[in-house]
DNA sequence: CGCTCAGTTGACGAATTTCAAAGATGGTGG
DNA sequence: CCACCATCTTTGAAATTCGTCAACTGAGCG
């Protein structure tokens, strides 16, 4: 199956994942959208009841106190979706925002909620997709309410490596991370110059390197996890589908 | 409809949610377990397909670092639910511990994903609820990378609140919290010292009040709600459902 | 060439944790 | 009924971590 989506930032094309196989296998004919970086597809309050499904590119889910301070809820990569609102619950609590040009496709109820066997194989599909999803938000709150600033940012990198590696997106430890340090901040809850410190400190300690502007590279894992406070074979388990044999 | 569950450590008995009266009409036999206050459900790490209902009473997800710090992530009330695992993610990432004695029922996908219509209703609100979990969550996450102790404390019992009121838990700004200080430092990112600390001051400045062991009484919602940056309106939209008319 | 924006570094101050100890409170067994 | 025990709350003082402010650097771009 070949789809008409535009490479991404990624250093080498995303293998897609199965739960948009399964989606567009079902709806061949879905307009696939697109977002520009930078670019805001749902803001906070907004009416909802349907979710994003990311096709290709970086988006983050995120929300902002009045003074402005942002936090990033979740940074979604290419195959994970978001459940912005339901029919009784239909305001969208988080924006969405797209780290890299992107592109996606709007899931509503009715295409995921009939009787067919399709569909209700499409929802186990969403529903592990859900449950990877709030594994890795529990494992950021964890590291928000208990962590240094050290662990948190290892956790970061930690995460997304992880979950790149399996997309083809990362390869011998090294990835591409289209977020400035502001924004890596708003993720793990820290100033922008904390986290220019800390990385430093990682980097002179021979933990990661910095090979090209925007590009990370995980120089000792072992490492990163032991400050990350991660058993990474547990942590692939908890937020990594199983993949279909 | 009536049903043998004992009553929780609520001053009032909770008034069903839609979902728990949804999934018991659907399987009116199925068995209600019981849990022990400090009982834990599920560990971390456990073999987890299924979903926890939470019929009565007060349950903690939590996780918790090698060294022993425990991050809340969530508090459940009677007609949450948890959707632990699904069968191509089947790990517990969070442990499920009960606050206080608890009753609850478990939900299985066999049970909520057939083709019946009476399931996509449920189905519709099982989502539902999921969005609303999400957006409590997230709201916590925005709390803990970017806010100050006494912000994030005030947050905790302004969503503690507005959750128990409409299940008849709450009136007139009181309601019980089976949780030490300890528990809600593990809920908000503090220690047990700092949730004090905050706490009394939260008291002598009128805000909240103490009427007896175990109760809160928010004797300033305004106040509250201007120190945890929420705008109760549409706070109250993005966490409750919709009421069915 | 100069502009802007992201990253870097130092110095300082504020918020929170930790350590320690002294009240409460409730339950239990004598 | 009381004494004791464990647990929770409260408060103080010292130590730590991280945020803020400010200045400088470097790369990309018009």
């Amino acid at each position: 199956m070949t789809l008409p989506i535009p490479s991404g930032t990624g250093i080498a094309p995303a293998r897609f994942s199965s739960i948009v196989d399964e989606y567009l296998n079902l709806w061949p004919h879905l307009p696939v959208q697109h977002a520009a970086k930078g670019q805001f597809i749902v803001d906070e309050g907004d009416f909802a009841d349907s979710s994003i499904l990311l096709l290709d590119g970086w988006m983050a889910l995120s929300k902002t106190l009045p003074d402005g301070e942002r936090q990033i809820i979740d940074v979604l990569l290419p195959g994970d979706f978001v459940l912005l609102g339901a029919s009784v619950a239909p305001v969208a609590a988080c924006s969405v925002e797209a780290l890299s040009d992107a592109s996606y496709t709007v899931l509503t109820p009715e295409r995921a909620n009939g009787p067919e066997p399709v569909m209700a194989r499409l929802r186990t599909l969403l529903a592990a997709v859900l449950v990877t999803t709030q594994a890795r938000t529990a494992e950021l709150l964890l590291r928000l309410g208990k962590s240094s600033a050290a662990s948190r940012t290892a956790y970061a990198l930690l995460e997304l490596y992880v979950r790149l590696e399996p997309l083809g997106l990362a390869s011998d430890g090294r990835f591409s991370l289209p977020m400035t340090q502001q924004k890596i901040g708003e993720f793990v809850g820290l100033s922008n110059v904390h986290v220019c410190r800390t990385m430093r400190r990682l980097e002179r300690d021979g933990i990661i390197s910095h090979p090209a502007p925007g590009e990370i590279r995980i120089d000792d894992l072992e490492a990163l996890s032991r400050i990350a406070d991660i058993d990474l074979a547990l942590f692939r388990e908890e937020i990594l589908l199983r993949r279909p044999s």
